[in-house]
DNA sequence: GGCAAAGCTAGCAAATTTACTAGGGGGTGG
DNA sequence: CCACCCCCTAGTAAATTTGCTAGCTTTGCC
């Protein structure tokens, strides 16, 4: 029997970079009737104060040429309620706009969310599968299908596929993910220096600015110096908070 | 048509506790061929030095007595090389002790894991399919379905099954989790008293010590020692590592 | 009921951090 | 080519942390 999955698998091998990636996933995705693919990855999900960070990575197939810039640049990621529920669950779900009450979708949805349902209503997005791909290191990676103009069970419908498109999401993380680059993978919500970086480190391993200053032959006061831009930067009252934000935010590397 | 996913759902509805929907979801598995199943659940993965850290909860269906007796309190959790591949993947995968050449788990096998591959081999429980579910909070659980005595293409013919046993598995941790109790969601490879988790949590949001004492209406002394004692037992030199290795264990609920 | 262990209480000297000061060099844009 | 901004360099007084000291209370077990 023809497995799809493996054929996929071999499509994603055959496909040579990123964007090829996406159209053999936009590909998948419309043997189920979807019309268009969203892919996002990033590696922090949550600011220290709960907000949803933007992504590093945001693809889009066939879709309305403004909305990376709304989501991107106009704080619309912020408000976007099926980022908010993948963001907090691990299981794939079905959403739908048109129909939202009883569902997870429906209980997360607040006023502050309008924007976001108005502009999906707009451009006839209003019903989808999310796959929530939550790594092992704390990044976080969503794959969405969605049908544009929806028929009325199309929702219903999509629960056949639910397992089929999640397998796929993940197969595709799989095949896209070894391939980012380092400016993807690490947290742009708090922009340090590389020396800030590296006595923040070298601190949550327990070295004393003194022990850092003698370990990369500097001064103690130019580490203290470092570690103190590095404090206000993280918006942190002092510097054991600002290694407990460092670590939230990743930029420790395991350094512990 | 006819949904075998909402079909389990309902069946895990109807359920009364975790052991009764460990029943529904074994059922479920018997379905697609599978003679046993294993769940765990781990509020973290890997301990700060990098080994993996054994379950809070490990739960077994139609396997050998001793295995949670070897794993949970004879080690062999750690040298777990499925347990080790799920830990740093996200992706559902098929494994087996037979034939591992070319798969990810003979790419991680080591002499190390010798004793769990003997006993899993002696035990026939050479084949099976592990769903490893990444949670938002870096808490982590699996979801494995293993055939007894599999015949020579049963591997092969797992992969048509691999998306539905991923979405079972993610359904079932979506119905058991919410009724997991404190003790289980919290790590306990490190233990630490009210007082010291207090102070730590305290310390992480940026407080002094005399901040602290002045809000608990405590000596500095007496907040110092908690702080103290804390830094011991995690191991760490100061207070600053000390609050990085909290944040690894996940023992600051979030504070920063 | 008694005993031991664990947890919470508190003080102090030495070491470290915090929060300010200031200058030089490199890169980018006009 | 020059000016401005950013990053890296470094010093010091006041505040805080570290690492030890010791005693009291509570809890659990025999």
């Amino acid at each position: 029997m023809h497995d799809p999955f493996v054929a996929f698998e071999t499509e994603l091998d055959r496909a040579h970079g990123l964007e090829d990636r996406l159209d053999a996933a936009q590909a998948a995705l419309a043997a189920y009737g979807f019309t268009s693919m969203i892919y996002d990855y990033t590696p922090v999900p949550f600011a220290h104060d709960g907000e949803l960070i933007t992504p590093s990575l945001l693809k889009l197939r066939n879709i309305e040429a403004n909305m990376a810039d709304l989501w991107c640049r106009g704080g619309y990621y912020q408000i976007d309620p099926v980022q908010l529920v993948a963001a907090k669950s691990a299981t794939p779900f079905v959403w739908s706009y048109a129909q939202p009450e009883g569902s997870a979708l429906g209980r997360v949805m607040a006023p502050r969310h309008a924007p976001v349902v108005s502009y999906l209503k707009d451009t006839r997005m209003t019903c989808g599968v999310t796959v929530p791909i939550h790594l092992s290191g704390g990044d976080f990676a969503t794959f969405t299908g969605i049908r544009i103009d929806p028929e009325g069970d199309f929702g219903a419908a999509l629960r056949q596929h639910l397992a089929a498109i999640s397998l796929i999401g993940h197969i595709f993380h799989g095949a896209v993910y070894p391939d980012f680059d380092p400016r993807i993978r690490t947290c742009q919500h708090v922009k340090l220096t590389a020396k800030e970086i590296e006595c923040l480190r070298l601190t949550a391993q327990g070295l004393t600015a003194k022990q850092i200053a003698h370990k990369l032959d500097r001064a103690v006061g130019t580490i203290n110096l470092h570690l103190t831009l590095a404090i206000k930067k993280l918006g942190a009252k002092n510097r054991v908070q600002a290694i407990a934000r460092a670590a939230h935010y990743r930029l420790l590397d395991g350094a512990c």
